[in-house]
DNA sequence: ACATTAAACGGACCTCGGTCCGGTTGCCCT
DNA sequence: AGGGCAACCGGACCGAGGTCCGTTTAATGT
């Protein structure tokens, strides 16, 4: 259980002043993953926002540069809260009350990629972005995701602690809500809801990287059989 | 790192005396997952077998039956090692270098249930067992999982700890090679061996938790997702 | 300027998983 | 029988995540 979330800090979905975005849900299990904006669909962020104190504001940043830096140099799994705070030179406390916890803190630090991809899909060029035909674009997703979180995965993998809190974390929320989206379009028949939650399991980080280092399989074979699921799914009834 | 993984003691797929087997993989990290015996075509266990001492098998029982006392009256996530080890009358000690870690002990606990359900689709009645047709087989195979997981959840919740860890344990290592025997058998095109990953993706403990209790998804729209995917990709392309 | 207050701060503290090592004991071999 | 030894035992110990609470401070209103 929580003490005082003051949510992750990430916005993830939007695309303005990175400074004030401040996602503060009250009580930690409430996610609620609902609303939606006319322009792309997607919105997150449950807008119970709360501006940061100038000094929080100074604190969350630096410690956000302090553990990148050390993330970069010994591995995100090696990096202990601790050590983060020191290097910030800020109580243990300050660390726990910004990020709640080191999910939330490598989910801060994962933001910055993560608004990347993000934004490839969601106003980027085909076949990832708004301009391609959604069938193409359901193909491209598989593979960008896959290459995005073989390249940060240390940082991926360090982000995903909880057991069943893995399907709760905002880029998972987002990828959720494309993916259905994408479906919907390539009127793909069947329960498409339950259908973006397997394909999302598809691309689960532990999975990917589990396939890559453990059963020798190349990222090629991996987007290969993606595009074959997603072709299979495709086809009518 | 492990200190002294004398094995989970999980034999989980030998049907006889259940006091021998001991899995006692030397390093760690290897996990040599081949082999296979004529009959069943799977086998697991590493069979660099150890024979316990009689007060370590005693012990280990003993322990066995504690835990599995306390977790069953207050739910698994809350057992501790140190009040097992102490129930037990034993030093924590004992506890881990007969289990290895927290997940090894969890998955010696599910080793009973996951006994029973091998048990139902390797050698039980139709349409689970060798009797029905490989179609009908799998499409059988998804829910038993689901029904099986769902009714221990907080074991197998407890019993996914580590983050990569969750797609090396026997239980995943078997259901893995059986379903990738009943899509072969079935014919189905394609990369068997990945889809057999993804469709074992599907049947992750926490993912199915999760649709159940966070989404609100019932299990048989699980089971009607499930066998609807098994139908689309057994047809030929 | 100054009072007020909610938010932020820091670090002592707690818990729990995991490790180490000095002492003990079951097992095998002669 | 008994000696040697590997395996086993227990519990002190450690590190890291997470919490609590007395103190400080930035923002806001007068």
């Amino acid at each position: 259980m929580f003490y005082h979330p003051t949510g992750p800090g990430s916005t993830f979905v939007h695309r303005s002043v990175t400074l004030r975005g401040m996602t503060s849900s009250g009580p930690p299990p409430s996610v609620p993953y609902e609303a939606s904006d006319g322009r792309t669909g997607l919105s997150l962020t449950s807008c119970t926002e709360r501006r940061l104190r100038a000094d929080a504001e100074r604190n969350r940043t630096r410690l956000l540069e302090v553990a990148a830096g050390l993330a970069a140099e010994r591995g995100a799994a090696n990096v202990t809260m601790e050590s983060i705070a020191a290097a910030a030179q800020v109580g243990k406390g300050t660390v726990f009350r910004r990020f709640g916890d080191r999910t939330g803190l490598m989910l801060a630090l994962l933001d910055h990629h993560e608004r990347q991809l993000q934004a490839a899909f969601l106003t980027g060029p085909p076949p990832l972005g708004p301009d391609a035909p959604a069938l193409a674009r359901l193909r491209a997703f598989g593979p960008a995701v896959m290459r995005h979180e073989h390249r940060h995965s240390d940082l991926y993998l360090a982000a995903q602690g909880a057991p069943d809190r893995r399907y709760s974390t905002s880029p998972h929320e987002l990828r959720l809500t494309h993916i259905t989206m994408l479906l919907r379009r390539t009127k793909v028949p069947g329960d498409v809801e339950l259908l973006a939650h397997i394909l999302l399991g598809f691309l689960d980080t532990g999975l990917v990287h589990h396939l890559l280092t453990q059963r020798g399989m190349c990222l090629e074979r991996l987007e290969a059989g993606w595009n074959d699921l997603v072709d299979r799914l495709g086809a009518r009834t």
